[in-house]
DNA sequence: CTTAATGCAAACCGTTTGCATTTCA
DNA sequence: TGAAATGCAAACGGTTTGCATTAAG
């Protein structure tokens, strides 16, 4: 599904979440460790059974889903990681990188394929209606549905 | 919850459902002409729970929960209605019309209150982003997060 | 009468929780 | 040694499905 390209972790991610953990007060776990890896490599969304799967394949460590969920959570807590929404059956969840482009979702409903985008206009008319509407907005999510170019070839 | 106010049957909604409904050769009955109403009537998402209670107490008629799934499933797929994912715990629906202002979802994380929201910035840039992105773009779903003015208050 | 519509209850399945055990500081 | 982390299996809760019954054409 998406692809494994290892991005050496972003702008020290995971390093940033080791710290806001510890500050919380929080031990050391070899699952969580392994977690923390992998999201720092990964480029967009996966979903609880892909972490699941990922991790038991790269043989870092077998992970039980019931952690894989409690980790995320745990971490979304920090605002270290942002769940994302596709509209498929399973939530997915990627870091949230400090300084790293925001981005935003095209979902192939055919294939399933989730694939990142971003774009500054967009941003920039979300920031203006932000202040428009009847919501103190914290955050946005936006999702393109449609065909991928291999199933729509 | 959502306001109730009847808008008395936009363009004819209900109408172009019983039309495409009775052209893919289905026979009417009770249960869906109930929904057909409360939606023409409601302006914006519902969950389906909401709906079964909607029925139950404008006395309309008692629907199943099981038949509320059904009809909302057929009307999706006849593109009649769409599935409005905000993230919460139960996906919403509501009525697309053909001659209705297209519009988004504003959510309030601490009461759950849904509300819709419309940008013609927005949608433009949305529009031109979506001939530059590797997906054959059908639709796209927005959803802003925050605090409604009560809850910030 | 033939087929669609509906209700009910059971099945599904992604996610969460309780509890016993292991690990970290 | 005490609290946090983890795994396992059971519980949850929204949605879907199977099946028997009712109703539309």
């Amino acid at each position: 599904m998406s692809s494994h390209a290892p991005h050496r972790a972003h702008d020290g991610w995971a390093e940033r979440a080791e710290l806001a953990l510890a500050a919380a007060g929080r031990k050391r776990g070899g699952a969580r460790r392994a977690l923390l890896e992998l999201l720092a490599e990964e480029r967009c969304a996966l979903t609880a059974v892909e972490i699941e799967d990922a991790l038991r394949a790269r043989s870092a460590r077998a992970v039980s889903r019931a952690s894989v969920y409690r980790i995320l959570d745990e971490l979304e807590g920090l605002g270290l990681v942002q769940r994302v929404d596709t509209g498929q059956a399973m939530v997915r969840y990627e870091r949230v990188a400090e300084h790293e482009e925001h981005h935003h979702h095209l979902v192939c409903d055919e294939c399933g394929i989730v694939m990142p985008f971003s774009d500054a206009a967009l941003e920039r008319a979300i920031d203006s209606l932000s202040e428009r509407v009847p919501l103190a907005v914290s955050e946005h999510e936006i999702v393109l549905h449609g065909s991928c170019r291999d199933c729509a070839a």
